[in-house]
DNA sequence: TATTATCAATTACATTTGTCATGGTAAGTC
DNA sequence: GACTTACCATGACAAATGTAATTGATAATA
């Protein structure tokens, strides 16, 4: 498989491909020291994965990483960090990178571009630690089940932004006592007190 | 690196097994078919790898890699599924094993050993793609900057329960009058209206 | 046509909520 | 002592909220 290399160090460039070298499945397709290089090599290139240090210089791997998969949905990007840095990994996830492993582990740096060669995603172990605790209560009701009309529904998610009846009846164009009237249904749809618990109803379920 | 593969399907047992006996860094330790004989035999053989399948008859994967983690925290437990099994994501995650990959894709399964064995997590495509929405708005405010006392504090996260004053009240020892007080000091710090602006900032913002 | 059903609006009422001024108490500081 | 300071409580009040019964309008149905 064909391999580009980016880091703005040219030490661990030079490192890196002197130990993927040593895989007779691996070539180093190119090796690049900036986010625009990145992009521009990708282009050139078209390797089957792209190796890219996440904190660079001028544009972040991850900037250049989202221009990449903009334009090429498959494209196989494994970021490499020198420390588990908890902000960007739901940005990386998000993106849609095929993973994020410290670069000090140099000989499972080779194993992970396999993995990912082969269609799947590679974490840091440290990293893979810090996910849970970011993760939603996700415990979510069936919400189909209270069989909630449309205007019932806007009545909900105007509750949940925090504004009061006045508001929703000029947002929704109906009259202060319907929203009251709209919303005390609701409640009992939902077996629910007042207006804060149906606003902690709606962020605990949506 | 010794292999332990448990899985309640025969045949997928046997299937991986000669799979993974074409390669030569790869040794089959154990086969196992269910959740009891996952522990039984691991604690027997201690593989470097738990290949197992995550549901099963009688005990679950999940709860098998439960146990067996319990006992050895650095037991590398990768699951195996049928299908992307979005329900048991995070608790796979939560439990601390090593992945989670979809076993229709045979030839993937030997590199994500690999991985694993070095000390990486892997996750099917599918699978990772998922993650993202499940985490949670991240894009908190400092809240520091608001200098609210451990009573406001407190009082915050009850409001975001959805309890009432009275209610209130009586969890925290405190006067309903006093709470109230205290609930329009936080509003005023906050800079917001009433107590459901206040859950709706509590989830948007924690 | 008559009948239902649905929706918005209105009214009235009880309760909850938010605000403010005030008072008491305890723990420090001068 | 006298003086803050912080904290909790109280009472009083206006405003917002939740509930219930009722009405009018409209559309749909038999």
């Amino acid at each position: 498989m064909r391999i580009l290399i980016v880091d703005d160090d040219k030490l661990v460039c030079t490192s890196l491909k002197t130990i993927l070298k040593q895989n007779e499945d691996i070539t180093v397709a190119g090796i690049g020291y900036s986010g625009k290089e990145a992009i521009d090599l990708y282009n050139r290139l078209k390797p089957d994965i792209l190796l890219m240090d996440i904190r660079m210089d001028n544009m972040t791997g991850l900037e250049a990483a989202e221009i990449i998969l903009s334009k090429d949905k498959n494209a196989k990007i494994l970021f490499l960090t020198t420390f588990s840095d908890y902000e960007y990994i739901i940005t990386a996830l998000k993106i849609g990178s095929k993973g994020y492993i410290i670069k000090q582990n140099f000989e499972s740096i080779a194993p992970a571009l396999r993995a990912v060669y082969m269609g799947q995603s590679v974490f840091g172990d440290d990293i893979v630690s810090k996910i849970p605790s970011l993760i939603k209560n996700h415990n979510k009701v069936d919400l189909s089940a209270y069989d909630l009309t449309e205007k019932e529904w806007k009545v909900i998610t105007l509750v949940a932004e925090g504004l009061n009846n006045k508001e929703i009846a000029g947002r929704l164009y109906l009259s202060e006592g319907t929203v009251r009237n709209t919303i005390t249904t609701i409640l009992e749809k939902l077996d629910l007190r007042d207006r804060t618990q149906l606003a902690v109803f709606y962020y605990k379920n949506k």
